[in-house]
RNA sequence: UGGUCUGUAGCUUAAUGGUAAAAGCAGUUGCCUUAUACGCAAAAUAGUAUUGGUUCAAAUCCAAUCAGGCCAACCA
């Protein structure tokens, strides 16, 4: 133990927490800090996993630093948290960095480099910069488990997730079916929607665009349409901008409450009369309003007109809701043998393709209304084809040809994708030929920005491609249900946007064709009959020799003896497993969605546990030493991320425990915004505006960081980064606390102070020193609450508040004589302790956000007084606010007295008299007895501090003030309503002697017509304005007049103080110890002489001077300057 | 395009629907110190993106618009 506070020289925070990281590491207090726990009831964290195949950002340091602060705040409250990393190790941006690297696209994997050796070098890549993360992770103080991270690419996790998809696939919840994805046919691959989402991919292109004419069936069900227009062909207006597209039609969409209507016509093209159907809404795309008839008249007659007659007459006959189309059939518009009814029925045996169906995707922006719908082309088109059962036709094969068997068209590319010089577009071909038959209304060049391949840039299709889903739809309402019971912060995202995304759910697409991922664990026979999901690797690995037995020879012979060694392509893919029936199986190529890896985290971290496995246990985990159920570990407490997050993790995390375990995955989730830069934009690597947090944290240190990256904004909104904001946190409350410290640690090795005395009851300290440990009490109080409430920016900012303001500001500046006056006895040791409290109070308020420079503080206080502390302040239990230590009306008078100090400063500032010289007197009015009781036991204080005398008071009664009064309006307001407008006014043309006989009475009846209430005193606000005569100032209902008359003794007094100062400056320049005593001689030459005679004795005790003598004459080097009157001094230091 | 969040002094942030919109930073002026120019004080700076509405009372509630962020999409 040492027998003295350490001394730091200026502040520097790098420096500082270099050294506590390595006192940290040394006595491993981390772990301490969880070990220390062990047996208390556990706070569940979990921590999101980063991949870290990328430098971290600052933005990681924000999430990281609310992560961790939570996680310490609840460690000092007591709980166990436990603290398991993680990296994130798959996935699309691995495997595009490396192709990036190597220089070679997806189709060359396979070809130019094996898929072993492939994905040799993914798992090269994927912990590229784990150094770096971890180097990140140490600095900024982020504490978490990096010894035994889970890694998502490790067989045991792995086989966790296969484990949690063969729940799934037992439940009927993983099924096969066909989705329409972005799909590059000049590439010939799928696209991800990153991929789609590269800059440049979308483009203005024109195309051919038609609206085409479907003819509708003449049954029972479209009688009222062919009847309207007696007897007539009928045809429906569909608007596309593929033409390519049409021969794949089986449906056509309308919206049910849209309003359409029936149309007679003529085709601009071929002349004929003609009715068509389109929505109302956009009759003004096609038909002029001038050329509108209103009689039945004979279209057909009007086919002679004259060749160049534009005009097309029109006539509404009929108007209907969507709803009356639904069902309606229509002619098929291109058939050929490939498409027909047969071939339709081939591929969906229970077709019933070309009718009018209806979705709520349908608008009335663009084309007719009705929407031309083929399944295979288009997502929407594809959801309500499978509604209605219309089939699917997919006319274009994965080359972006039309297939064999559609006439004229088959073979041609529908875009140009080989580049031919002679291409011809077959869209426009399709569009003469619609034309020719009667069946085309406009066609017209159409320019719409359109998606293209970032490869080859080529347009891309949506196309069908085989997939494997979750059926998450199936438990949309009970995921909404759980949602409910989630705490997000901020409210707004679980309600709004995730609540919104719960509600129109879609089932979770979970293939993806790639190669660095989790492999899909089905196996399939050649015709799909037979189906195997696998959950275990114990079970592939009886898989497989059964396999080899049933098959026999050469099959799986690699993967006989030792098992499966490795779980990714192409080990599983070279697994041939046989189905009940003795036919070979081979497993569906694709991989998962790696937000599955991320999701299944709360459990494959673990891995699975073969014995509780064999018991059919509902939680087949491994456990981690000292935990006895999953329920100790499950579900999370708390967990934070970005908002971007929003669908991916939160939302995998949450359908995962939803569909597996029927729970929720976390009880409280913290989602923070994003790092913008100090101009508001996006942060990137293109700007070149992104922050590097290493540097950053170099410069400033973490404290301040954190600090600034918590304060400034709520983590939940965005936060704009300024470097000069950390500047700004170094400098006030860094800075701040640290010269707390020092005065604390200066004077109390002075006074050989170490807490042995006994501890002083509060009771029985000054009045300041209550008043600090009143506010500290509240304080702490306030700050509980908002780490509670997952708002630690309000924590920090009330710190903040208390460091600056109340604690340096107020109370050591006015305590500082206490500690350097008068002998160690029962003030001093009062102020001492309630220092030390304070200081060591409030770095365990901030530990939380800022855990080094608090842990430096609390050490070296305690490095002095062990009163049995523990060893570090991240191992001590959260403050408590004791009621006993909060005194409100001491605080509430304290405020009245720093208003008070705060009025006669800017007083004195005003009539340009320094603090230095003393002034007689301060008037204030009270208004009532309260403030005068107040104000009377903090005058002592407001004397000193501004440096007056003596404080006078005028009483309520006094008539030589003037008052004011206005309605308190939260009261008087929910009373009076509309009157009050009336009353205030009222109010505040009161004069002073209504005022005064509102006070004396406690009432006033208000008799003006529009009023007619009567006003309590209690719900009106009085307020002292002015006191004639004199100079004064007002804030805060407080007033205050100031005598500034000097007279000839304040005069001197005023001399001798700023002597005083001199003399100090004098000792403080020569280097004098405190406690120094002096000797001081002065020229006897001096207007001064009075005044320092005078005071002589208040000068020797201030300057610690022995002698003090008068030499007429005087030489020496100081010469000094006091109120306009120089002066030679000679000062030396006695033996 | 849809959903969602945000918009307050030059900048960063405050303001249970309650009436001269509060701070800090930067700039200006002056000043203190046996902890502190990393400090203290003063003056100045906005009428709360816009437009309407509800209300006795709106920065705050409602609607629309505009701008920005995020998420999802881009489908005829």
């Amino acid at each position: 133990m040492s027998s003295r506070y350490k001394e730091f020289s200026t502040l520097n925070l790098p420096l500082t927490e270099a050294e506590i990281l390595k006192q940290w590491e040394q006595n491993h207090t981390f772990e301490k800090s969880i070990s220390q726990r062990s047996g208390a009831s556990p706070f569940v964290f979990y921590e999101g996993p980063p991949s870290a195949n990328g430098m971290p950002g600052i933005h990681h340091v924000i999430s990281r630093t609310l992560k961790d602060l939570v996680c310490r705040y609840k460690t000092m409250q007591g709980y166990l948290v436990n603290r398991k990393g993680g990296w994130d190790t798959h996935g699309l941006p691995i495997e595009l960095g490396v192709e990036k690297e190597l220089g070679i696209t997806k189709e060359d994997i396979g070809k130019k480099i094996s898929v072993e050796a492939y994905n040799q070098k993914c798992r090269e890549a994927v912990l590229r910069f784990k150094d770096k993360w971890d180097d990140i992770t140490r600095k900024m103080g982020y504490w978490v488990d990096l010894n035994d991270p889970y890694i998502t690419f490790k067989n045991e996790y792995i086989e966790t997730l296969w484990w949690l998809l063969k729940q799934l696939y037992s439940k009927g919840l993983l099924y096969e079916s066909v989705s329409i994805q972005p799909y590059s046919p000049a590439a010939g691959t799928g696209l991800s929607s990153h991929e789609l989402n590269q800059p440049g991919t979308y483009k203005d292109v024109k195309d051919t665009s038609a609206t085409v004419m479907f003819r509708a069936l003449q049954n029972e069900q479209s009688k009222f349409l062919h009847d309207a227009v007696h007897g007539a062909e009928v045809f429906f207006l569909a608007w596309t901008t593929t033409p390519w597209t049409l021969p794949s039609n089986l449906g056509l969409t309308v919206g049910g409450s849209i309003d359409y209507v029936l149309i007679q016509t003529k085709n601009p093209y071929t002349q004929l009369p003609i009715n068509v159907v389109l929505a109302e809404k956009l009759l003004p795309k096609y038909f002029k309003p001038e050329e509108e008839i209103k009689e039945d008249v004979d279209f057909a007659a009007s086919q002679n007109a004259a060749a160049g007659v534009t005009a097309i007459p029109w006539r509404r006959v009929l108007q209907c809701k969507g709803k009356a189309l639904e069902g309606l059939q229509y002619e098929q518009l291109l058939p050929y043998e490939a498409n027909s009814i047969e071939e339709i029925k081939n591929i969906t045996p229970e077709a019933n393709p070309f009718r009018i169906l209806l979705a709520d995707f349908v608008t009335t922006e663009d084309g007719t209304g009705i929407v031309h719908t083929a399944p295979a082309f288009g997502a929407d088109d594809f959801k309500v084809g499978k509604k209605y059962n219309i089939g699917i036709l997919t006319m274009v094969d994965k080359q972006g040809k039309f297939v064999d068997g559609l006439g004229e068209f088959s073979n041609r590319y529908v875009k140009n994708y080989k580049d031919e010089e002679e291409f011809v577009d077959v869209n426009v071909d399709i569009a003469v030929k619609l034309k020719k038959e009667n069946r085309a209304f406009r066609v017209e060049k159409y320019e719409h920005s359109y998606p293209h391949c970032w490869r080859t840039d080529k347009p891309v299709l949506y196309y069908p491609l085989d997939a494997w889903f979750i059926k998450t739809t199936a438990i949309k309402d009970r995921l909404v249900e759980l949602n409910k019971t989630i705490q997000w912060k901020p409210k707004s995202t679980g309600e709004g946007r995730f609540g919104n995304w719960l509600e129109n759910m879609v089932d979770w697409n979970l293939s993806r064709s790639r190669f660095w991922g989790t492999p899909l664990p089905i196996w399939k026979t050649e015709d799909g009959e037979s189906i195997k999901c696998i959950g275990t690797i114990d079970e592939l690995n009886n898989e497989i020799k059964l396999a080899n037995e049933v098959l026999g020879a050469d099959i799986n012979k690699d993967y006989l003896h030792e098992g499966i060694l490795d779980l990714h392509k192409p080990y599983v893919d070279e697994i041939i497993l046989v189905s009940d029936t003795g036919q070979p199986m081979k497993r569906v190529p694709d991989l998962i969605d790696v937000w599955f890896d991320s999701g299944a985290m709360p459990y494959a971290q673990w891995g699975l546990d073969y014995e509780k496995l064999s018991t059919g246990h509902k939680h087949p985990f491994k456990l981690p030493a000292g935990v006895e159920k999953f329920e100790e570990l499950y579900p999370a407490s708390f967990i934070a991320e970005g908002v971007d997050q929003t669908r991916g993790w939160f939302y995998t995390l949450h359908a995962i425990a939803g569909l597996v375990f029927d729970t929720v995955a976390y009880k409280t989730v913290v989602s923070n915004g994003l790092v913008l830069d100090k101009k508001g934009n996006k942060m990137s690597k293109r700007w070149g505006n992104v922050v590097n947090p290493f540097e950053t944290i170099e410069k400033y240190g973490a404290d301040a960081t954190r600090w600034y990256l918590i304060t400034n904004a709520s983590p939940w909104d965005n936060l704009k980064f300024d470097e000069d904001g950390i500047k700004e946190v170094q400098r006030k409350l860094f800075g701040t606390l640290h010269n707390i410290y020092q005065f604390f640690a200066l004077y109390a090795n002075v006074d050989g102070f170490n807490f042995s005395e006994q501890y002083i009851p509060v009771s029985e300290r000054p009045e300041m020193d209550r008043w600090i440990l009143s506010s500290l009490h509240t304080l702490i109080g306030k700050v509980t609450q908002y780490y509670d409430e997952y708002d630690p920016t309000q924590a920090g900012r009330a710190i903040e508040d208390f460091v600056g303001e109340q604690l340096s500001n107020w109370y050591v500046r006015l305590c500082r004589r206490r500690f350097w006056k008068g002998e160690y006895e029962f003030d001093k040791i009062c102020a001492y302790q309630t220092l030390f409290e304070s200081l060591e109070t409030v770095v365990t308020l901030m530990a939380p956000i800022s855990p080094f420079y608090t842990d430096a503080i609390y050490m070296s206080l305690n490095e002095v007084v062990k009163k049995g502390a523990p060893q570090s302040v991240h191992h001590v239990f959260f403050p408590k606010a004791e009621q006993p230590y909060i005194d409100t009306d001491l605080e509430n008078r304290m405020k009245l007295a720093q208003d008070a100090c705060s009025l006669i400063l800017s007083l004195r500032k005003k009539q340009n008299i320094k603090v230095r010289q003393p002034l007689q007197k301060v008037l204030i009015p009270v208004l009532n007895p309260t403030m005068k009781a107040g104000l009377a036991q903090v005058e002592n204080l407001i004397m000193a501090e501004v440096n007056i005398k003596e404080i006078a008071y005028l009483n309520p009664e006094d008539t030589f003030i003037h008052k004011k009064v206005k309605p308190n309006f939260v009261l008087l307001g929910k009373k009076m309503g509309a009157k009050m407008k009336a009353i205030s006014t009222a109010l505040s043309n009161f004069s002073q002697e209504e005022i005064q006989h509102l006070e004396m009475n406690g009432q006033v009846f208000m008799s003006a017509p529009a009023i007619n209430e009567t006003i309590l005193l209690s719900e009106v606000e009085i307020t002292a304005e002015d006191i004639p005569g004199w100079s004064v100032a007002t804030g805060n209902g407080l007033t205050v007049a100031l005598d500034i008359t000097l007279t000839k003794d304040l005069k001197m007094e005023g001399d001798a103080r700023e002597f005083v100062n001199r003399i100090q400056n004098i000792r403080k320049e020569r280097g004098f110890e405190l406690t120094d005593r002096i000797s001081v001689t002065v020229d006897d030459n001096t207007n001064l002489k009075e005044s320092l005679i005078t005071f002589k004795n208040y000068i020797c005790a201030e300057i610690l001077a022995d002698n003090f003598s008068w030499v007429a004459g005087l030489q020496g080097e100081s010469v000094i300057e006091v109120n306009d009157n120089q002066l030679v001094v000679v000062v030396t230091k006695n033996k």
